[in-house]
DNA sequence: GCCCGGGCATGACAGCTGTCACGGTGACGA
DNA sequence: TCGTCACCGTGACAGCTGTCATGCCCGGGC
């Protein structure tokens, strides 16, 4: 395979690629992928969030593909961040599950990119490419439910509360842990039910996170 | 990388490997992986548990790598069905949650090897090696867990109460569902509750699904 | 200055949840 | 034959959940 000229004219450079992914297998079998292609270089792999400016700033990559769901920070997080510290890097952001909040924060903390890990292989490569050029690689499916399901309606107390009924916590729990009165809990529960279209609270959380609410 | 002589004397054959995995990224990148390894040769892929065995069928591997989770049939019955259909091919089971559950139960099924993703991308083609040799090829620690956790306490019906409290079910709609009356329902909840030592049926469902019990 | 929304709170209420006691039936193993 | 276990059921009860009404305070936008 012929290596193509970079867009910025930078000549027969290679891409250099930051992954960052917690799952050593999948980690390193995406670098296997990536370093099959003779213009692509992985350069450094990490495998928590807050891990990735470090790496970054050590290995000055082109672009960065991160996972969403990663300890220490989440991959938008870690966008946010790499945008911060390193202007010139891209990201492209590579996650299990397509959920619409989940793309609307990727991009408002700065991803070039997002594809889902449904994608053909052989297209990881491309939109590595395609993301260095400055342009958007963005799932069509994925940007069209997330038209069509609107911003968050959920106040940050509102998540606040879901997060820890996430936990299964009980609403004295909850109330102790947020520093409010047990009957405020219950308010904010009854509005996040009624905006998520549920009848419980652990339903409640789980369509938020679901659609990247939370 | 020299391509070492396979244990039953073959000769130079290399190891045909039948890869199946929902996320078609991971799998294009795993195939990417072990096709890097001159004795291992990627044969097919699959994206659903139903299309395993006839996958197998047609191309012949001598180690299957399973993933868990995906669509018609999850691995551990895609496991058992490549036992009973070809029963010369060994079963190498990939996951994301390195469940004790999941492990008895893939063991229970025929599978020779467990691993987890958070394993380290090099030791995936020695697993496919050592399964290959008949070897078995588990993590550590979770077979240590595996053992701590003992078997599974719930009985049928209360794995079947907790698969619908799961989806957020309430009692009646349980009731309704496996056609018993709601007291019953509730004592079977009750019941599942004090094994996993927590305090809601939802709280009961996920642990249970956790331990691989559900 | 007014209006609105979010945050926070109290209180009342209907219905649900989870616990517990008790009991019948059938299968199975000793 | 007996004991045990799972399955199934009823009923009573305490406490929790979720809804709803109502109200205050504060900050932002018009």
């Amino acid at each position: 395979m012929s290596a193509p000229s970079t867009p910025d004219g930078a000549g027969a450079g290679a891409i250099r690629v930051l992954l960052a992914d917690d799952q050593a297998l999948v980690r390193g079998a995406l670098a296997a992928l990536l370093a099959l292609e003779r213009d692509i270089e992985v350069v450094a792999e990490v495998g928590r969030g807050d891990e990735v400016v470090p790496a970054a700033q050590a290995s000055g990559p082109d672009v960065c593909v991160l996972d969403i769901e990663m300890p220490g920070a989440d991959g938008i997080e870690a966008t946010a961040a790499v945008r911060r510290a390193l202007p010139g890097c891209r990201v492209l952001v590579v996650t299990t599950f397509g959920r619409p909040g989940y793309l609307k924060r990727a991009l408002a903390a700065g991803a070039t990119g997002f594809v889902v890990k449904d994608t053909p292989a052989r297209q990881l490569a491309d939109a590595v490419r395609r993301v260095h050029a400055g342009l958007r690689v963005i799932d069509p499916a994925l940007a069209a439910s997330s038209l069509v399901e609107g911003d968050n309606p959920l106040t940050e107390r509102e998540q606040d509360v879901l997060r820890l009924a996430l936990t299964g916590a009980a609403v004295a729990d909850i109330a102790g842990g947020l520093h409010l009165s047990q009957g405020t809990v219950r308010n904010y529960l009854s509005s996040a039910i009624g905006k998520t279209g549920t009848t419980t609270r652990y339903e409640a959380a789980r369509v938020a996170q679901e659609r990247g609410w939370l």
